[in-house]
DNA sequence: TTTAATAAACTAACCAGTTAGTTGAAGAAT
DNA sequence: ATTCTTCAACTAACTGGTTAGTTTATTAAA
């Protein structure tokens, strides 16, 4: 039995209850899941979870926080100073969607917030969605100015390759069947991702670039 | 026999819970809507949402029902039997968009139930959301057949266009203000209609095609 | 002693669903 | 025509199960 102290300020328990959190409310949303269920399925007692996260709505503010720091992470340090529009976009989805493939609560998650457009996540929405965003729309904007992309508003441009790039993973569950295996296996991951790109970049690029 | 008032067939008090539900449902989902709360907005009493609907899930089934009843009686006459595949798709997909801006509810409840993926409504999807999905994919197909759109595989084409759709409307809420005016105006609305089909259209056509 | 944890019982609020009763209009009988 | 009957539509108040959050008692390690 480990049990007492462990001097960590990231105990074993708190980041079972973290993980159990994140996909009860990925499944459930805030007000479906149960907190005796993540308890239970996080081989926890219920009062560990509030000793550690405070109450349910704090706790599902850290499982989006521990999403959104590590996607942000991955993110930084994709520089954006070098190499061509259409290399920086693609290096960016690129990462985006390894960490969607490795996260796929995430996208749940975070369209439920985006749908539900309460207030109590603008702060946090602010602080790491809108970086992504950002970077996004920046390099899309310089590859129109510099020719490599066609004349496209990026603002729209950003939201159709993000939609289009989470509804793969939000669709999963249910619509599996229709691609015949696992949706979430390599082999199903690998082929989307290329589908993916290749109807990007066709759809943006230059006629010139394009024969590329 | 006969006696006493006769039944309404459609009585304005069920008309008005139906879409008070539906307001509710999209915004804080199944778990999260409260009946105290949809009974108030839709000015009735709550036991009436139970004497019409027979308790909350068959309240929510009703609201999705009858959203899918109307896309599908939209889509339904769209005849695929004759004009070009390009014609075809841009034909489906204005319908679709069309119906998405004039129900924003219907992204928001459709999301929610496919990031959930519960078994309660696989019947209502398969009923009315493949044959949608088919519609396309068909036409995608042909139009690959045909030469004019590029060899790609069109289920996952089908995804990526109905996800990067559907996003604008769920993410409508939040990130408004970042298109400076409210994003479901009719400018607004016609500006994405546009940007879609482009992106889109550049993405599928074939180069041959795609000058025209 | 303090910290991390378990287990189980408790409570207070919340909320889906019920009930018992009312209203009013459309027939039917007188 | 007037009165009686029936029933859909409606209401206010209630009930009871559920669930977030707490407490108490106990164990074990640092």
């Amino acid at each position: 039995m480990k049990r007492g102290r462990k001097k960590t300020q990231n105990p074993a328990t708190a980041r079972r209850i973290l993980a159990a959190a994140e996909n009860h409310f990925a499944a459930q949303g805030l007000a479906g899941a149960r907190t005796d269920e993540i308890a239970t399925a996080a081989r926890a007692n219920k009062a560990m979870l509030y000793y550690y996260f405070g109450d349910k709505e704090h706790l599902h503010r850290a499982v989006l926080e521990n999403l959104f720091r590590q996607l942000r992470t991955l993110l930084d340090d994709v520089s954006l100073s070098q190499g061509t529009p259409r290399e920086n976009l693609l290096r960016l989805m690129d990462r985006y969607y390894d960490f969607l493939a490795g996260h796929p609560n995430y996208p749940r998650l975070v369209q439920r917030e985006a749908i539900e457009s309460s207030h109590a996540f603008e702060r946090v929405f602010r602080e790491f969605f809108q970086p992504f965003q950002e970077q996004l729309r920046h390099t899309i904007e310089s590859g129109v100015k510099s020719g490599d992309f066609r004349r496209v508003d990026a603002r729209h441009a950003v939201f159709s390759l993000i939609g289009m790039t989470n509804f793969y993973f939000i669709a999963a569950g249910r619509f599996g069947h229709l691609f015949g295996e696992d949706p979430l296996a390599p082999r199903a991951l690998a082929e989307r991702k290329r589908a993916l790109m290749d109807l990007l970049m066709h759809g943006l690029l230059a006629s010139k670039a394009r024969s590329r």
